[in-house]
RNA sequence: GGGAGCAUAGCUCAGCUGGUUCAGAGCACCUGCCUUACAAGCAGGGGGUCACAGGUUCGAACCCUGUUGCUCCCA
């Protein structure tokens, strides 16, 4: 026979069994009688490559997707990725540089046809390194957010939600980019704590009717010590009334249109109606009186300019303050600012100051620590800008999807989840869908010439529509233009569930009615309200239904020290170099053994290497088994039958135990449980159990019955852990046995539960007990394994345990005979209320021996008297269950008889 | 500032309805073994005041209150 390799080499085998099941088509899915089983893959950023939380993520649902296959379901796993229009742009756009282009010198045609060609060079390689993972996608219904066809969706939604009224545009603080010139969604915004300075400037207060008059015409304000003089028109007034607020965005200032403190303050309850004037611009701005404000902070007053602070433009909005845009979009002062035009607001922060101070307005300045954005991007400070931009009304849509997570009907894992989820659902904002991009579904609103605007598919729509809607406008065709933006991705995202099987297109086709609701969604927490509250939302509005009906929620992948593993730290090993090293089997394993649903992962790679390690072990276990000589004549020991009764027990034992963890999603429980079954179990007990013997150098036969159980239970064995590790099973299903080419584990069917035989478990629970207490004793006597013992036992009855020879076999003994006295220079241990005894020959060390019997008797006496106080306590006796008591009168039971007999030994010994 | 969650062995985590000899698993560690499947292995072993302080209960890792520390989400 050929030589088996000592070592498992999985580079052989995973790329030759991913081709094989792909060619022979047992990924694909096609509706048939069968129950679907769906998961629809969080479709990954065309820009992505592979990171360690996509092996997770992915990981799992190739779980789930191979043991439902297994479970003769219809099992459909639908790949494919979205368009990202920010981060694919800004590839773009870098590539292009590095051509010497400019994104700013291309037409918008001629920018998607970039694009487009970078993504059909680029946009699959990450779909390319899941099949590396094993990942078992049916590829022929792989999808992307921005094909036609889901264009098409994506539109056609945008145009259904604005007709039924749930889509407006709107003013909007947005993160804007200065540097990147764009806004910024909130994700790609890094706060940075920074060191600031706290300026406090004081503002004179001027009555409404100087107010009115500083409006009309040019005005003067002069500050000497603690008097103001102001001059509007010909007319001077002075004062020393002033008003301080305290900023840390003094180039701000120039867009001040208002000053608000909180109603309740005392300090400034006489300000009704006052104005405060602003400086430099001497504008007249109203104190206004809110409950927002924090009394605490600062002056307790707070500056308001409403066109840079989301706040403050809330502050404006409720009281009617003007808006005045400061801030150019290249971050430099606008000429609404009146002063610094053209200059950037870092320049313009330290020259304000100085310019505040020598007119007496700067009061005092301090060191401060606060928070400041930037962008993920391009590392620029985020400027708050206000512009107009396209909202999805959410509080009506999102009804449905709050209430079918509350009822249960769709199941979030863990469910620690849903309290987060109905915080964000109760207080949802209206969504902000349109991003000022080009990579992207173009925003279906046409613009006549004078702003006005309809929302339909064409410009020729466009055009009668502006015809019906405004006769009198008589807009030309022509001079009907589009709407400059893109919708946000996660707009397309969001009807993933359903577009994927053509369901806007053709709300009635065989898959969307066959596969819709999915089952599972597998995804981070992280997007729990962009996608997957999204996607929900989506669900009842277009189908009625949900989309799916457990959403599984794995952790962040972090490294060793609970960093968020990124590129940019760099902290992240390279997925692909990791399967290189320890497997693609070897790397999932990994991957979950310490993976709870929903908690992070604190990922290190010497798990990996457990995984390859587990993988071996396997390997090692087929080695064993195919190497095994058969003889016809051969009849079936005892100890191989009896061992063959334990594992035909304790499989159907564990296989419940690993079918229950599945059914709640404890993955990594499934695998460990799946782990422990084929290592401790399989290996380390049936195995030695069954191992023919080895005499003359050379192997005994087996005889065929246990050889055919063997083979049994490991092809039930790689049943089991084929969703785990599907490539070493495969290979190992086809090495095993003499099968057909299309006979593939894959397509097997899971072990069928049954009933485990508890009798048999109970007496090997005995027998390992002995066996171990044996091993333990050579140990701590330094007696070689090789070394064979005698074993005795005392007791009434004869030892008839099914496991005798096996005992005999594991522990190394020459024979177990029963005796009625203890023999002398023995070693004895107590195993289920039987006394045992082991003979020494040679070093009896009877003070030893007598001092581990003392702790033993010791521990148990102790063990005892807990259990009879407990007893003892009237109040337990009727208030506990009964089963509870019984059970605590069965434990006092045993320990009485255990303490009887170590008492028993102890006397031996002594006389 | 508002909300949520977590704290159990050196590390990562289980512990499901408060009650099995309940304080567990895996890894790591220690000891002895290169015993013809596997040193990527075998056998054996040590290790925890269940964050802290109270309370409820016959009984608490588990329920309640407070404290401390950490994490996340929203603003």
């Amino acid at each position: 026979m050929k030589e088996i390799p000592k070592t498992y080499d999985p580079s052989a085998v995973e790329d030759k069994w991913y081709t094989y099941w792909h060619e022979h088509g047992f990924f694909k899915s096609v509706p048939d009688e069968r129950e679907p089983y769906t998961i629809v893959i969080p479709p990954p950023n065309v820009t992505g490559v592979l990171h360690m939380g996509h092996m997770l993520n992915n990981t799992i649902q190739d779980v789930l997707i191979r043991r439902a296959r297994m479970l003769g379901k219809n099992a459909c796993w639908v790949p494919g990725t979205d368009h990202a229009s920010i981060a694919t742009e800004a590839k773009v756009v870098a590539m292009l540089k590095d051509q010497g282009i400019n994104k700013s010198d291309l037409t918008r045609d001629e920018f998607l046809r970039h694009a487009w060609e970078w993504k059909e060079k680029y946009g699959g390689i990450i779909l390319d390194q899941l099949k590396k993972l094993g990942a078992s996608c049916d590829w022929s219904r792989t999808r992307f957010t921005m094909e036609d066809e889901l264009s098409d969706a994506v539109i056609s939604v945008f145009i259904d939600l604005y007709n039924k009224g749930y889509i407006y545009r709107g003013v909007r603080m947005v993160n804007w980019d200065p540097q990147g010139k764009t806004a910024l969604s909130d994700e790609e915004v890094i706060y940075k704590e920074v060191n600031s300075r706290l300026f406090t400037v004081r503002y004179p207060l001027v009555d409404a009717s100087v107010a009115e008059q500083l409006k009309n015409g040019k005005a003067e304000v002069k500050i000497e010590e603690d008097t103001w003089y102001v001059t509007a028109g010909t007319n001077t007034f002075k004062g020393n009334e002033f008003i301080k607020i305290a900023t840390v965005r003094p180039e701000t200032i120039l867009g001040d249109t208002g000053v608000c403190v909180h109603p309740d303050d005392e300090r400034y309850k006489n300000l009704k109606g006052k104005f405060a004037v602003i400086p430099m611009v001497n504008r007249p701005a109203p104190v206004v009186f809110d409950k927002y404000i924090d009394m605490e902070f600062g002056t307790g007053a707070l500056k308001v300019t409403p066109a840079h602070d989301i706040n403050d433009y809330n502050i404006g909005q409720k009281f009617g303050l003007e808006v005045i845009d400061t801030i150019a979009d290249d971050g430099k002062m606008s000429p609404a600012a009146k002063f610094y035009i053209g200059e950037d607001r870092f320049v313009v922060r330290k020259k304000i100051v100085k310019d505040l101070e020598l007119s007496g307005h700067l009061v005092n300045t301090e060191d401060y620590k606060n928070k400041v954005g930037y962008s993920e991007r391009t590392d620029a400070v985020i400027e708050p800008k206000l512009s107009l931009q396209w909202f999805l009304k959410m509080d009506e849509v999102s009804k449905p999807a709050l209430d079918n997570v509350l009822n249960g009907e769709i199941k979030l894992i863990p469910d620690k989840f849903i309290n987060t989820y109905r915080h964000w659902m109760e207080n949802v904002h209206d969504w902000c869908i349109s991003r000022q991009l080009w990579w992207g579904q173009q925003i279906p609103a046409w613009y006549a010439p004078d702003g006005s605007f309809v929302v339909c598919k064409t410009a020729e729509e466009a055009a009668d529509l502006f015809k019906a809607k405004y006769p009198d406008k008589k807009v030309e065709l022509s001079a009907i233009k589009q709407d400059e933006d893109v919708l946000d991705t996660w707009f397309s995202s969001w009807l993933w569930p359903i577009s994927v099987f053509d369901g806007f297109k053709d709300p009635n086709n065989k898959d969307i009615n066959y596969y819709y609701p999915t089952n599972d969604l597998i995804t981070a927490p992280e997007i729990l309200f962009f996608w997957v509250a999204r996607m929900i939302i989506a669900g009842y509005e277009y189908r009625g239904e949900k989309p799916f009906t457990n959403v599984y929620l794995t952790g962040i992948v972090r490294d060793k020290q609970g960093r968020k593993m990124s590129k940019s730290l760099g902290n992240s090993p390279e997925p692909l170099e990791l399967i290189e090293r320890y497997s693609a089997d070897g790397v999932r394993v990994g991957m979950l053994l310490s993976s709870p649903a929903g908690n992070d992962l604190l990922f290190d790679e010497s798990l990996c290497e457990q995984g390859r390690n587990f993988a071996n072990k396997v390997w090692n276990a087929f080695r064993l088994v195919k190497g095994w000589q058969t003889d016809a004549a051969l009849k079936q020991t005892d100890e191989c039958k009896a061992a063959v009764k334990w594992f035909e027990a304790r499989f159907n034992e564990q296989l419940d135990v690993i079918n229950d963890h599945y059914s709640k999603y404890r993955i990594s429980d499934a695998l460990m449980a799946s782990y422990k079954l084929v290592w401790d179990d399989f290996c380390s007990w049936y195995l030695e159990m069954v191992k023919p013997e080895f005499v003359d150098g050379k192997s005994l036969p087996t005889d065929k019955e246990t050889q055919k159980a063997t083979i049994r239970f490991f092809e039930n064995i790689l049943k089991i852990l084929h969703p785990f590790m599907p490539f070493i099973s495969e290979e190992l299903w086809h090495t095993l046995s003499d099968r057909g080419m299309s006979d593939c584990i894959i397509i097997t069917s899971w072990p069928e539960s049954k009933k485990a035989d508890s009798i048999v478990l109970e007496e090997f629970n005995l027998a390992s007990e002995i066996i171990s207490q044996v091993r333990n004793f050579r140990t701590l006597k330094n007696i070689s394994p090789k070394e064979k013992l005698q074993l005795y036992i005392r007791s009434e009855n004869e030892f008839n345990n099914s496991f005798k020879g096996v005992v005999i076999k594991l522990a190394n003994l020459t024979s177990v005979e029963q005796i009625a006295d203890k023999p002398s220079n023995s070693f004895g241990f107590i195993a289920a209320n039987r006394e045992f005894f082991v003979p020494v020959s040679a070093g009896f060390d009877l003070k030893s021996e007598l001092d581990r019997l003392k702790k033993e008797l010791d521990y148990n006496r102790g063990f005892l008297k807990s259990v009879q106080s407990k007893l003892a306590n009237e109040r337990f006796v009727s208030n506990a269950k009964a089963e509870v008591v019984e059970n605590e009168k069965k434990k006092q039971a045993d320990a009485e008889a255990k303490i009887r007999a170590i008492e028993a030994q102890i006397e031996e010994l002594k006389s």
